[in-house]
DNA sequence: ACTGGCACTCAACCCACAAGAGTGCCAGCC
DNA sequence: GGCTGGCACTCTTGTGGGTTGAGTGCCAGT
């Protein structure tokens, strides 16, 4: 049904419409890629995509323009993934190389990425329950109130007040302290909580009561979703082109990139760092983005994804490149923040 | 040479043009305000007008228009301060109401300012500089490496690892602990940074190159300037409008916000929580945000400002309305964050 | 000092027409 | 059977001209 050469045909309208942004008709084609037939024959065959629903024209007597249908398969099969530019590479990595803290790193990342596809850059901060606890420190500040430290690997600090009921001694704290850490360091949250609490029950009966609300405040910590949320946005004026249909549509856009829900929506479920999520139009599960698609993907130092970034443009827009730009950064960032 | 009609022509003719968002003609005017002459003659006042540069048409034979000039003169003497409905109130109070934290207060700020003013909202974290100490806490995490944490008023928490390069007993870390405390808390940082400069005399001078580097490592944390210059935006949905001139220049005005320079000089010196600054047009220190007005004020609960907000819009804005919910906006969270 | 009236200007709108790009289809060719 | 050239047809886009109407400036009159 589809052979080889209508498929080279979908893809040199791809291609054609992406750059042009203009519906493309078979002369052009013939006149810009070297099809080797002519363009009746194009023509033939762009009946045949029409029919598949690959391709659609906005008016009788236009050229074709791609559907998502035809972009899906696009991106499927027919792009090679092509490799970054030396030059791209470079600035990737000059500009996340001053970075000097987790925040600093992910706010370099959005804009480089943004830069580089020239689309809207998402980039989730580093996630809590997949970073490793680094340390865990507690200090009295009164008699019966302790301060609860976590640093975790990414580098976040959270720190919480406990009124433990009674007092405690310099020992039985030090004694508390070394347990948490020896029980808690390298390991994931989710992993850490679940020892911390099988070791409440190793504590003498006196100081469980203290050791209990200690490590539930810690889990409690551990799964701040707050944290979990935190994303940062850039490159929205990207959004913003001359001569465009998207460009009516700019408004809700702006609008459901406000929204935190629509943003962690969007990137998904942290998918593994060797894996790019590509979502088409209306695959994309918001009204308001149906004529935007999303590229995203994890990323980490190991085999699992510590967050999620990635991009939201036009439908129409350069999947290889975007995708290579996207793999490239997520790379990078797994890189510098994977294992500081 | 501006008498008293004048300057209501100017006035009617600023309030039409701020809601209809058309050049407003002679005719218009005196149908729409009661100003008891002819068209006729507001059209010589007019003409008095467009000669002293407050307005401007567009073109021959169109309506007039305000100038930045013309805005400025409405902005300093001929507008009310509308008070905000009861139902405005209730919208901002109820919003800020469930705030947990710093960071809620700021994102649902900048939410309500946003929604009620229709415009780009921008709110400056509360600064470091300008809010006090509350707590000082010091931590061994080795004999001779200390964990230095620092609460400030605002609820941010600061801490930083100290090599001290020499052993330090429970019992010198006491001391310290309590003097640091003594001198610093509930001053405001700048002093807080020069008590403890004196503080450090005051030590044995077996501990004085402890003293020394704990005292440096907060006075540091002090002026992280980092900290000062978060800031939130939102509402940028608003910039784009149909049907407007503004639309055209949505682009560099998106990337000028984008820019936390650019937001801060935008935001300015804090000024006083009863003072407001209003910038018009060409009084915006950009190119880029030429035709565009800033409205901001310092929010905090006392005399002084604990950092600035406001909001970005076009030159043609509702001053009055925006201007009252501004203040109200920073008012409330000025109480919120004042002393919590 | 204000008003009514009048001539003038100019953007905006409408309409009609031509140009051009693109299509679908068919008959013919290899 | 698949490809091609040719042709009639469609529909958007651009252009020119005429009309409309809001708005102005000015002047003579109250």
């Amino acid at each position: 049904m589809l052979d080889d050469r209508k498929l080279e045909v979908l893809r040199a309208i791809v291609e054609d419409y992406v750059s042009t942004r203009e519906p493309v008709g078979s002369k052009s084609l013939v006149d810009r890629h070297a099809l080797g037939v002519s363009s009746a024959t194009v023509r033939n065959d762009m009946a045949v995509l029409e029919e598949e629903g690959f391709i659609a024209q906005p008016h009788t007597s236009a050229g074709r323009i791609p559907t998502d249908k035809g972009y899906r398969l696009f991106v499927d099969r027919l792009s090679a993934v092509r490799p970054l530019s030396a030059a791209e590479r470079r600035a990737i990595s000059t500009f996340l190389q001053g970075a000097v803290d987790v925040d600093d790193v992910v706010q370099r990342s959005v804009r480089t990425l943004a830069q580089l596809t020239r689309q809207v850059a998402i980039v989730q901060y580093p996630s809590l329950t997949r970073s490793t606890v680094r340390h865990v420190e507690l200090v009295a500040i009164a008699p019966d109130r302790l301060l609860v430290v976590l640093i975790t690997s990414s580098g976040r600090v959270d720190q919480r007040v406990v009124d433990v009921g009674q007092p405690v001694s310099e020992a039985v704290l030090g004694d508390l302290r070394a347990r948490l850490n020896t029980a808690s360091v390298g390991q994931r949250l989710p992993e850490a909580a679940t020892r911390l609490g099988e070791l409440v029950h190793d504590v003498a009966v006196a100081e469980r009561p203290v050791a209990s609300m200690v490590v539930s405040t810690l889990v409690e910590a551990f799964s701040d979703e707050r944290a979990d949320e935190r994303v940062a946005v850039g490159g929205t004026a990207n959004l913003v082109r001359f001569g465009d249909d998207f460009d009516r549509s700019v408004r809700p856009v702006l609008e459901a990139l406000e929204e935190h829900v629509v943003l962690l929506t969007l990137l998904g479920e942290a998918t593994s760092p060797r894996m790019l999520t590509v979502r088409i139009g209306s695959e994309v599960p918001f009204e308001e983005l149906s004529s935007t698609s999303v590229v995203a993907t994890g990323y980490g130092s190991g085999e699992e994804a510590l967050a999620t970034l990635g991009v939201v443009g036009p439908t129409r827009m350069d999947y290889p490149a975007t995708m290579a730009a996207v793999r490239a950064v997520a790379r990078y960032v797994g890189r510098t923040l994977g294992d500081p």
